[in-house]
DNA sequence: TCAATAGTGTCTTTCAGACACTATGGT
DNA sequence: ACCATAGTGTCTGAAAGACACTATTGA
């Protein structure tokens, strides 16, 4: 590490914030504020204020509370892109992360966020498209084997509400049968006592479950 | 993207290039030539250097052959360390990769770098230990389900060597016969023509492979 | 009692792991 | 002929996927 003598790149963190709406696994954008692309709708994202975030986790968490009206949500880092091109201001390094939040939680500031198709998001301004591409390659990469789909859901949650997250997730059919089996197999639930029907159309009352961890990989998939 | 205000972090990329050295999977450091902790082992790395490199991979291919002298190796992106206390000279970012060599590939350069046992590297300057590790975790995570772990070979091997290399990697006995079912099940390899015998005590001549594609991802475990 | 979901049981196929076996060719 | 390695065949148990079956209760 020599030559100090380089101009120092500008350096954001972006966030691929997903939940479910309608049914549909989305992304929540945000019209920029400012300068290049003002007004578009974006990654939700921002500069490290280097004086007071410690990390750039801690950024990101401000930057959810602040832009997005949303915190103690599940944050994973991504990928970091950096190139000279990526951002008409010049060489630039966005640390991206991609966050999980149940739809309850965004109803506060479903105002200002824009909830588009996390698949199809549409023409977006840098690199972003590719960001949340990569998103949901490794949501959908990890999601079978680790209890990440389950951050979109509620605290407490059904069994098959469970089985549906993973199902629009990984975008394909889950045996019932199958997945209650594996699921209590690996022992990441317990019950929620005071159990009660919840989706309008059930007859028979099912059981309430919550996460045990708040995050688990296991190495069997669902 | 409001304030510009902030002062710009610091940006380097850090390699954790790993090889088998002794049959123990080992990182390649090399004393650090400036500034701080001159002149103390640490992982291989530099600045971005905003003008040449027009990304951050650029930047590790070059670093890779003017410090480390090894080019055309394997090399994917790990995760990056960003935050106020990593390094003494202020907030800054370290885009961190993993490589994999062949050690014969590092014959010419043998002289400067330095090769630690990756599991116990001893102590290193900033974050580096933390690094290695996150490294090691990854390659070990996904060797089984990649052909990551061959990377450490010469372009030609026997099928033993490639599984005593998963072996390594991955810390645990492999069932030679299961392992053949499995690599030709996942059409991996191609023969190379003109076999013959490599290792000196091997009675019997042995088939030699090399990789089909230079890289592939399964979701079956070698 | 019926509709609709909750939850269980079982069968078949596939794969992993273990291990015994045969094949080869330099010494 | 020997023997260490190359390479194959087979058995067992675990898990995945498919699917039929029973249970519950509001309407």
């Amino acid at each position: 590490m020599q030559d100090v003598a380089y101009p120092r790149p500008i350096v954001t963190v972006d966030i691929v914030l997903l939940t479910l709406h309608e049914g549909v696994l989305s992304v929540a954008l945000l019209p920029r504020p400012t300068d290049p692309c003002s007004g578009v709708s974006a990654l939700i994202g921002g500069y490290v204020h280097t004086d007071e975030d410690h990390t750039a986790d801690e950024a990101v968490r401000r930057i959810l509370k602040e832009k997005g009206g949303v915190e103690h949500i599940f944050v994973e880092q991504l990928q970091t892109f950096a190139s000279a091109e990526r951002d008409p201001r010049g060489w630039s390094v966005s640390i991206a992360y991609f966050a999980l939040v149940p739809e309850g939680k965004l109803e506060s500031s479903r105002s200002t966020l824009e909830l588009r198709p996390a698949d199809s998001p549409g023409a977006l301004p840098f690199d972003h498209a590719t960001i949340i591409a990569t998103a949901l390659e490794r949501v959908r990469g990890k999601g079978a084997y680790s209890t990440i789909p389950a951050r979109l859901l509620p605290d407490v949650f059904t069994m098959s509400e469970l089985k549906d997250i993973y199902q629009t997730v990984m975008g394909q059919r889950l045996d019932q049968s199958a997945f209650r089996r594996k699921v209590s197999d690996l022992d990441l639930l317990e019950k929620v006592e005071g159990e009660k029907r919840q989706t309008a159309d059930a007859r028979r009352p099912t059981t309430l479950y919550r996460l045990k961890e708040p995050m688990s990989v296991f190495d069997r998939r669902l």
